[in-house]
DNA sequence: CCCTGATTCGC
DNA sequence: GCGAATCAGG
C-alpha cells in the first residue's frame, strides 16, 4: 500500500495527536503496521517524539541495586485450554482426545523452547531406563517420542 | 507478557 | 522510499 497524500495527511494529524505508531497503524489500517508508520514518520522528518527508550540520557544515579526478582509465579488458565487458546509459550499436551467433548490441553507455561510444562516434558521426554529397574515409570503413561 | 519509538538494511 | 526485523527499553 503506497502513502497517498490522505494517508500521509491522516498519519501526521493522528501523530500530531499523539497518538502512538500502533494506534495510528490500527486508524489507517489496510495492512500498516506500527514500523511502516514508524518509518513513514521518521522519513517525513516529522518531530520524532520522546521515545520511552532514549529519554532522559542523564539518569538518576542509582547506588541500590535493587532487583526485581522475577516473579516464577506463573498462574494457570482459568478453564480449558482449547485448541483455539494455544499460544507459544502454553503447553500443548493433550488432554483427553480429540473429538471427545472435554478435549482440551494442559494450557500451563511451557518450558522455554519446550512444547510443554516442566511436567509434561517430564512425561514426553524419557530417558530409557535400564530394563532392571523400570519401577519410577510404573502406572505412567508411555509417551517416548521415538521408538 | 504486553507495550513504546529508533535503527538497520535488503528490497 | 519502504517496512520487517531487530534493538533497547517501560
Amino acid at each position: 500500500m503506497a502513502w497517498t497524500d490522505e494517508r500521509v495527511a491522516k498519519l501526521r494529524e493522528l501523530w500530531d495527536k499523539g497518538l502512538s505508531a500502533s494506534q495510528i497503524a490500527k486508524e489507517l489500517a489496510e495492512g500498516v503496521t506500527r514500523n511502516a508508520v514508524i518509518g513513514k514518520a521518521h522519513r517525513m522528518g516529522l518531530a520524532s517524539r520522546p521515545s520511552p527508550v532514549k529519554s532522559d540520557p542523564q539518569k538518576k544515579a542509582k547506588a541500590p541495586v535493587e532487583k526485581k526478582v522475577v516473579k516464577p509465579k506463573a498462574k494457570a488458565p482459568t478453564g480449558k485450554v482449547s485448541l483455539l487458546d494455544l499460544t507459544e509459550r502454553m503447553c500443548k499436551w493433550p488432554i483427553g482426545h480429540p473429538g471427545e467433548p472435554d478435549f482440551h490441553f494442559c494450557g500451563k507455561p511451557s518450558a522455554p523452547t519446550f512444547p510443554y510444562c516442566g511436567t509434561h516434558c517430564g512425561e514426553a521426554y524419557q530417558v530409557q531406563q535400564p530394563r532392571r529397574d523400570r519401577r519410577a515409570n510404573r502406572g505412567r503413561i508411555s509417551a517416548t517420542p521415538v521408538r
